[in-house]
DNA sequence: ATTGTTTTACGAAAGCACTCGTACATTTCT
DNA sequence: AGAAATGTACGAGTGCTTTCGTAAAACAAT
């Protein structure tokens, strides 16, 4: 198995990667300026956080225009799930039974997810697994 | 103002905290001969970062002996509580329906964590929380 | 008592993420 | 054209984590 994955986004970078999958394309000022003003930092910091995103292959850039624009070149999907990985690996001994636990009883969920959530317990015990 | 909870852990020292968990109060050797090879390095790396998780509060330290003895100062819960939080927040936007429907259907659980789940959603369904 | 072992303390180096200032190029405005 | 605005590139500084070497103190053994 190959690294798939090109690397582990920061917090920085997950914010910005967040904006990207929202947004769609978009140059470093559309970023910059859809940055929640606490996390805002100067306007060359954002451009700085996402050059370096380009050179790890975090996003991807079209450099056709002056305004160079930027595109999340990994899936909102796919780095969820790592993220989710990752934890499980680092604090939960991989249980997601453990972590799920967790964090219902932190935050409990509404009616609704409650009802999702218990759709996917169906499926799973059905469909063996997957 | 004094730090309410201890910073957040690193990797290396969630590592730590994990063995202090296990094995409760350790020397810094204990904990060192426990470590998994893969990520032991030097006896004094693993002192040192003792030292500065003792700094920071995340463990207490008994020095009455020569060999000072360890003991996790924050909980194992507490700690997996924030992780979750901060996973949540960070790339989730607080929702804690989508995170267990990606841990569930990245790594599934047994049946018997399935049941167990099934029973925390009755109770959270049926009225708050315990 | 001398020698060797275990332990703590300290400091330094490497690596990385983040932040910003400055320089330079390009576009826009008057 | 000249001035102002907007954009990228680059370098450097800061702070933090991790790693380790070395020194000194405490203890053990001969």
């Amino acid at each position: 198995m190959t690294r798939k994955h090109p690397q582990h986004p920061t917090d920085a970078q997950l914010v910005i990667l967040s904006l990207l999958w929202a947004l769609g394309p978009s140059t470093v000022r559309q970023v910059h300026e859809a940055l929640p003003p606490e996390q805002r930092r100067g306007y060359t910091t954002t451009l700085k956080l996402m050059q370096i995103m380009a050179e790890q292959g975090l996003v991807a850039r079209d450099e056709s225009n002056r305004s160079h624009v930027y595109t999340a070149a990994v899936g909102e999907e796919e780095t969820k799930t790592h993220l989710v990985d990752e934890l499980l690996d680092k604090a939960f001994g991989g249980s997601a039974a453990e972590l799920v636990l967790r964090a219902l009883s932190d935050r409990p969920a509404s009616p609704e997810e409650l009802a999702e959530i218990r759709e996917m317990l169906d499926d799973l015990e059905r469909g063996g697994n997957r």
